[in-house]
DNA sequence: CTATGTTTAAAACACCTGTTTTTTGGAGGG
DNA sequence: CCCTCCAAAAAACAGGTGTTTTAAACATAG
């Protein structure tokens, strides 16, 4: 029952209220009580509400994150200057996204996630996630670019949007 | 200043605070402060801050729904139990749906609007959606299927739900 | 054991929420 | 003119929110 204890379940707790209701819709009163943990752990341990949500996102981002980087490092050491081929980099991408929250088989709550991040304006999320996990996304969409030449940088950027928007759109919406 | 005013002052301001910040986190003091309207202006008219939010994504779905079954209506005269190619229904529900913001330029704050009511929990919305405008879409998809028949249900699903994600997370975010 | 620092528990705090009630204002009709 | 009705304004209400404070329990090192 040491400090870990308390803070994983709160966690633990706190990620499924919030992809199931939403931010501002779950309570602190509502996660400690169902974690069965004190009202005041929370403030205690992350500081404030909003500490907590980034808490539960870096949970899954700093890994993925660390993840990617590394398989990205592996893939241009190995093509040398060489462009990598586009199918190899969103296989690489999504065996990644896959990688992380499949230790704690929970896919859906994750991607629900995301697209509460995407959707809820909640700025404060947006900010943090931008300024902290932006340079993974910024040097994956590099590699897409040097991937394909070709493509005008207006219809590279929709393409990815129209991908991502897909992938988040059905994976977080039941 | 007659009654209507308030009314549509109310559903105006509602509607693009809603967009901008969702519906938890926009208070019934923000709007009406904005509106330049009293508190209990939202409760007098529209009874609770629910059925303001039903009241918002009604004046768009009313005459969406209603332009949208004529048109079918239409289609099928003319096709006269022929199936309706795929393209014509498609580019049918597209100006249709872009037909009614358009009268009053927000056909953003609309979309916005869309994708909040698919992401946030808030259940008693897709329950008004589902029940007060559902005949519309089960007409749709059923033509559809009409239109393709070569394709396994399953797909066909998928494909309806690819497309409508791809649109409603484009055109709502950002 | 004592003492120190850290985690939990309980209570209180100040504030904001949606809603309801009460009061005021101002047209129309008898 | 008075009365009635309806909309607006102001005030009050009950309940929930995130956060802070105070007190207790606990473990650990001296």
């Amino acid at each position: 029952m040491a400090q870990s204890d308390t803070v994983t379940r709160i966690l633990d707790t706190a990620e499924v209220l919030f992809a199931e209701r939403g931010f501002a819709e779950t309570s602190l009163r509502n996660i400690t009580s169902k974690a069965r943990v004190n009202l005041a752990a929370v403030n205690y341990h992350f500081g404030s509400k909003k500490a907590l949500i980034q808490a539960v996102f870096s949970r899954y981002l700093d890994p993925f994150s660390e993840r990617f980087h590394t398989a990205l490092d592996e893939l241009e050491a190995h093509y040398q200057g060489q462009p990598i081929p586009l199918e190899v980099l969103l296989e690489t991408m999504a065996t990644t996204v896959l990688a992380v929250p499949a230790e704690r088989n929970s896919l859906k709550v994750f991607m629900r996630l995301l697209g509460l991040a995407y959707s809820q304006a909640q700025g404060h999320l947006r900010r943090y996630i931008q300024q902290q996990y932006g340079d993974v996304f910024t040097r994956f969409t590099e590699l897409v670019r040097k991937a394909t030449p070709e493509l005008p940088d207006a219809e590279r950027f929709w393409l990815l949007h129209f991908m991502l928007g897909t992938v988040i759109f059905t994976l977080s919406g039941l």
